[in-house]
RNA sequence: GGCGCCUUCGUCUAGGGGUUAGGACACAGCCCUCUCAAGGCUGGUGCACGGGUUCGAAUCCCGUAGGCGCUGCCA
């Protein structure tokens, strides 16, 4: 039996962290398995199905990477993959719960007759749970159709789920509860149920539901602040499941070997963003170049830094890219390699430019550089720090104010690392500017 | 209210009868150091509570409390 999953969201215009990790789990869970992975559209909701909301569900799973065999874009065996398309396969199935005496109108709305039996969850999550139904009053049958003929949830999620021919549903706690009512209806449509995974939520630092309102809680705000994607999927996957031997950094490689559903959690889980970018640096710091070029291009080419070519942009991205934990400061902290007309941070200046015998060692470094043949970050430290040595003062104090006058500020990749790529010439002609603005 | 699930540092977690309860983020201090990071070292804070069972409980059982979810003609 091939595994199928799917992920099913509903297109609000918006790619919920926790539907993003539900997306996640169910990616891993055929993709460990050798199944697939289908994306279907609930937008039985007629109003909220836009181009855009779907674009938005698209373009955040594309961006983590996780890619489906089936969808309302790809097409496949069981379509369409959008709800609102489906109308004629619910039809049908109304008609196989009706002949089976299944339902019954009220108001104008269609109601599920529950059998009104214990039903057992096997839960792979969760284990084993009975939901005794016979109550009326505390599970009342419930509405499959509306007195308009849209549908409810329920039934054409589990509709769809028998068509496509899931094996699999991994999906959020909040539905464990529902599964009863789901289960009832497979048999009542002559089905067997697939396997269920509920998997614990995901909440704000209140300790409630995620919500829109919160940081964080949509993948858009990764994708516009510079997170890269193996570190999200990174942090997604180890809210509520853990690998075990104490490990926190894990390439998409390495989870899809790793995952497995047993060792996922039951508890809810609160999001920290704080790890999430810890976790964000640690990706970059441990990817190749390549990929960070990849990453943090589009963000140089949006502040609009005049780079020219990729290959000028190349070393000053390799640089950076030690200290850099958001891809969107990429730009801030490389501006000053490609323009002469870079901001002198006031502060900075005033701290190691205005200084007694400032001009003086400026001047005694410049005069050192230009005597430098081999422009290497390991020659020019030598030198810099030789140069010190003579006017007998610290290496930080020739540190400083060099790095103001190169840069305008105090802060910023490796000094000798960034006169390399400055250049000669360039360092030569900042360093004499900045005399004008030293102190005596 | 009813039903279901859950409860280990502030947070994410490991550990499932005998552990000095481990790791990570965050925080503090120190080291390294050209800044900022990274890295290294050190530190504090945790088994919700109450009863059992047991020689021994964070771990098993019961109860209580708290949290979350479902209880929609939302998904």
């Amino acid at each position: 039996m091939t595994v199928r999953t799917r992920f099913a969201p509903s297109p609000t215009g918006f790619l919920h962290v926790g539907g993003a990790r539900t997306a996640l789990f169910n990616w891993l869970f055929a993709r460990k398995h050798g199944g697939q992975f289908i994306l279907r559209i609930e937008d039985t909701d007629e109003k909220r199905n836009t181009a855009e909301a779907n674009q938005v569900i698209f373009d955040g799973l594309n961006w983590l990477g996780l890619d489906w065999d089936e969808g309302p874009d790809k097409g496949g065996d069981y379509g369409p993959y959008r709800q609102s398309e489906r109308n004629a396969i619910y039809e049908k199935h109304l008609a196989v719960l009706e002949a089976g005496g299944h339902v019954y109108e009220d108001e104008g709305s269609i109601r599920f007759r529950s059998p009104r039996k214990t039903v057992l969850v096997e839960d792979m999550v969760c284990g084993r749970i009975e939901f005794d139904m016979s109550n009326p009053a505390t599970h009342p049958d419930m509405t499959i159709r509306r007195p308009d003929g849209s549908w409810i949830f329920h039934f054409v999620n589990v509709v769809d789920d028998i068509e496509m021919k899931l094996t699999h549903v991994i999906r959020g706690e909040d539905h464990l509860s529902n599964t009863p009512k789901h289960i009832e209806l497979y048999n009542a449509l002559g089905a067997t149920p697939p396997k269920f995974g509920h998997i614990p939520l995901i909440l704000n630092h209140e300790g409630k539901k995620l919500s829109k309102r919160d940081g964080g809680s949509s993948i858009t705000y990764f994708m516009d602040l510079g997170y890269t994607p193996e570190a999200v999927i990174n942090y997604l996957c180890l809210l509520g499941w853990s690998p075990g031997e104490n490990r926190e950094r894990l390439d998409v490689a390495e989870i899809r070997e790793l995952f497995d559903l047993e060792h996922i959690n039951r508890r809810n889980a609160i999001f920290d963003l704080d790890k999430c970018f810890w976790l964000n640096g640690q990706h970059i710091l441990a990817m190749s170049l390549e990929r960070f070029v990849q990453l943090a291009k589009p963000f140089v080419d949006k502040a609009g830094i005049p780079y020219g070519t990729e290959v000028a942009l190349l070393p000053a991205l390799a640089i950076v890219k030690p200290k850099v934990k958001h891809l969107s400061d990429v730009p801030d902290w490389i501006g000053f390699l490609f323009t002469e007309d870079f901001a002198m941070d006031a502060e900075a200046v005033e701290k190691s430019l205005k200084k007694p015998g400032a001009t003086a060692r400026l001047r005694a470094l410049s005069e050192a550089f230009a005597t430098v043949t081999d422009w290497t970050h390991a020659s020019l430290e030598t030198t810099l720090k030789a140069t010190a040595t003579v006017l007998g003062i610290k290496t930080g104090e020739m540190v400083h104010p060099a790095r103001v006058a190169l840069s305008g500020r105090s802060v910023g990749p490796g000094l000798y690392e960034m006169i390399e790529v400055l250049g000669k010439d360039r360092t030569l002609a900042r360093l004499e500017r900045a005399k004008s603005l030293a102190a005596e």
